[in-house]
DNA sequence: CCAAAAGTGTTCATAGTACACCCATGT
DNA sequence: ACATGGGTGTACTATGAACACTTTTGG
């Protein structure tokens, strides 16, 4: 009875794209992976996969993030569905996209070489399938608004950084330099870190202090509307 | 022999919904219409309709919005997709939702009457069917951002047009009270308005000057990044 | 003549920007 | 001892925010 309302229609093929950023040795990363089945095969391309019938299409790229990463409730937001007629060279499929910000260091590399994925620097992106190169660039351009009006930059560092870390990814996320003096001050108004008294010395002789979220101020900013226009 | 790609995968209608927000009389208003069709047959809803086979979604976005204002190319940006397994409770159906910003003024009530359509003030909605209340304030919170970093707000008034007038638009879209000298200042500054020797005097005794948009200043701003955050 | 909306500048507080030197430590 | 990256404060500038009175004219 219900498939009668809307017999006339056409149905499409739906998919998800994922676009997974990363950040390491101070450049933004995206993982890619070298595509195992026609159209395209051997081309590199974007996570994605099929919406199923029983899912929704968050449901869908929650799966696929969940499929390739082995990590579960990823933060992730959709950037938009592409449906030109001809995006992808196989059939007719429409496609949402998502971005997720992880942690590269969460990734082994066994699963990576298990999806045949790779992590590739977004100055150094080679041409993807279909429409997936615009995907990232559309990606890429939200995250810059994000960024300044959400703090989920902090989705790409481990749970402990320090501000070096912290500068550089912004810097990344903004393609551009930022003033160390300033950006500190920044974030000691917004008093949203807390120092730990470890050092990392991964980066200098000298070492750097290790901070961490504090969560609640951090919740309390977000409510407020947050500023982090650098 | 294409199709043998993904064949084992399952299809979906796929619709487009388009909020249209016009403005007038100090409030955003938007166009809804009572559905003429099952299910939820007589209950408020977006404009809307299923994406057809040869046709970009963006495409089908853009005929719907044509069919029911009766005027092509209207400003439009995708808002994204709504794929909730039981958004729609006919069937299962992905919507991508759109939105266009109109003059109202263009709206003949013949064009409105013939689609069932009205204006309803953003401050009176009602509930609509599905998930469409939810889309409007996407939309809306959307737009407040966007009227923040690109001039899009002209779209929803007349080609000429009073400071008054831009002033109560903004109002309206950033739901707040602004400063007369203030807003005015920051406009001078921009340098994106011509003024014209002639006052429109629907609105006080005195009248008020017209103006209208200086395309070159104005496409310059866009290019070269646009702060418009009263 | 008066009600109702249009128009017009200045002052103050805040936030952003520019800028240079000392510190700690592993090699 | 030195090279490398970590850490700190101040002065200037620009931007946003608050604020009140005069002008015009239709009724």
């Amino acid at each position: 009875m219900s498939a009668a309302f809307y017999q006339d229609e056409v149905k499409f093929y739906v998919a998800v794209d994922c676009i997974i950023l990363g950040f390491n040795n101070k450049e933004l990363n995206v993982l890619l992976y070298k595509r195992s089945f026609e159209p395209m095969k051997g081309q590199w391309s974007l996570m994605g996969g099929f919406v199923k019938s029983g899912e929704s299409v968050d449901e869908a790229a929650s799966r696929v993030l969940t499929d390739c990463t082995g990590i579960e409730h990823l933060f992730m937001e959709q950037i938009g569905a592409y449906g030109d007629v001809s995006r992808d060279l196989g059939e007719r499929v429409i496609s949402v996209a998502y971005y997720s910000l992880v942690n590269m260091n969460d990734f082994s590399p066994e699963i990576l070489e298990s999806h045949n994925a790779t992590w590739t620097k977004i100055s150094e992106l080679p041409d993807l399938i279909f429409d997936h190169n615009q995907m990232i660039n559309d990606t890429l351009s939200v995250l810059k608004k994000k960024a300044a009006s959400r703090p989920i930059g902090f989705n790409l560092l481990p749970e402990q950084f320090t501000l070096p870390q912290l500068q550089t990814l912004y810097e990344a996320i903004y393609q551009t330099l930022l003033d160390k003096r300033n950006f500190r001050k920044k974030l000691n108004a917004m008093d949203i870190l807390e120092k730990l008294d470890i050092k990392d010395k991964k980066s200098s002789k000298r070492g750097a202090f290790l901070y961490k979220f504090n969560e609640k101020k951090y919740n309390k900013w977000v409510e407020q509307g947050f500023d982090f226009s650098l």
